[in-house]
DNA sequence: ATCGAAACTTCACGCCGTATAGTTTCCGCA
DNA sequence: TGCGGAAACTATACGGCGTGAAGTTTCGAT
């Protein structure tokens, strides 16, 4: 048991290293930007040599690819909660607390929301696997979840004028999200993901510093973009 | 005259020099992503030194700008074109087109769109005035003059829940516009930008990879989205 | 023919990521 | 208790990057 006490003790130590090192890393980002996240400077906060953090990260590559997978799931989380918290039977709320959950995530982590949806860091290419794309597959589903109970009015409101089969979606999203939402029609999901637009769109220029060249107060442009939103889904009490 | 005549001389080679340069730089870019335009890559291509770059611009930021300013007026030129060749008695049309040369434009131009709307370069800062401001208002402008042409229907079709005031949008933009629309309320100036966000929004998703990785054929989607776009501001015909 | 400005090169510095080899630390077992 | 060896870390080096200072070439104007 002393034997099971060390090595817990020696992979704690490590993972630790390894947190502390990404915790760095995006308080580097926090503060410069995605660019500033260099070996170097970590290192240099962390008392080390650059080439020690070879010990927990193969590349900086991947250490890049470590922080997406943290902070898009920090995403999830945030985004996830806040449908959470809302009552099932209110559909256009929970699509304005799920809405302003992500641009409130976005806004107190504009550096992270760069990283997840710009270009993250100079020549950086996303591996295949790892928890990013399960994170954006679990923001997705979560939109679907607001479309899928938005869907039986915005259905009525406004038929759709394209015809969408599933053979236009990716086979791993609707291996995710067939079986939760069984009566979707594919319209839906486009829905969803046009939704999804919308909602990214205004972040977006609002985050690289777009809007605020034309708009003082992206909030009120926001909150009307939701008002729209759930009107054209005829949520509206 | 022999001096006006090489004086003419020297400054065309230089004008023809600097205009090598950015279109190294282009298509550098085009090759390998905003961040593969670097000074000696440059150089390199066009065998010289570096250090020569500095002779026509004074940094790389500098260079970026003007590349910035270059592809921005080009997308400007673009979605301007598309406007002037739609007939004005048609506004939804117009929408249409305008968002297809937007599209189309992003599309045959993505290192230039995230040159222009994402981070365009490790640290870069964009200065004050140049070309690329310009061009960031004159697609405002067409904008709002497609939000222009839809607001009496789109103004019965569905009423703002936000009352917006002219206090609320950056002086800048408003001295551009209210002259060009008089009659313009302020909320018409808002939903310009939420249209601009809509388009934004999928275009971003589509341009950085994030939508491929859920559905195959974003066009698809592109033209659902506008025809619920025509749609809710009551254009349909 | 010559002066001088402009164009360009060379050299240097400090950053960066990363590979290789060497050094220290310290756990697990005999 | 002492030792073998793995794990953590450092030292050194290479090439690429932006950029500054100084030197060199080119070439039009006088």
């Amino acid at each position: 048991m002393a034997e099971t006490r060390t090595r817990g003790r020696r992979e704690r130590l490590r993972a630790e290293t390894a947190a502390e090192i990404k915790d760095v890393a995006l308080r580097l980002m926090a503060s410069g930007g995605p660019d500033a996240i260099t070996l170097r400077a970590i290192a240099r906060e962390m008392g080390m040599t650059a080439n020690a953090i070879y010990g927990y990260f193969a590349t900086r590559d991947d250490l890049v690819t470590a922080l997406i997978d943290d902070v898009y799931t920090g995403l999830a989380d945030a985004v996830d909660a806040a449908w959470a918290a809302t009552a099932a039977d209110d559909p256009a709320g929970r699509i304005r607390a799920w809405a302003h959950a992500f641009r409130n995530w976005a806004l107190a982590n504009p550096a992270g929301f760069r990283l997840i949806y710009g270009d993250p860091v100079p020549g950086y290419q996303a591996p295949e696997g790892g928890a990013a794309p399960d994170a954006a597959q679990r923001v997705c589903t979560g939109l679907t979840a607001l479309a899928a109970a938005a869907w039986p009015r915005a259905s009525e409101a406004s038929e759709a004028s394209e015809d969408f089969q599933w053979s236009d979606f990716d086979a791993g999203l609707l291996s995710k999200i067939r079986p939760a939402f069984p009566d979707l029609p594919p319209a839906a999901v486009a829905l969803a993901l046009r939704i999804w637009g919308h909602l990214h769109g205004l972040l977006c220029l609002e985050i690289y510093g777009h809007l605020r060249t034309q708009m003082l107060n992206p909030d009120k442009l926001f909150r009307e973009e939701l008002a729209q939103l759930v009107r054209s889904l005829g949520l509206t009490a």
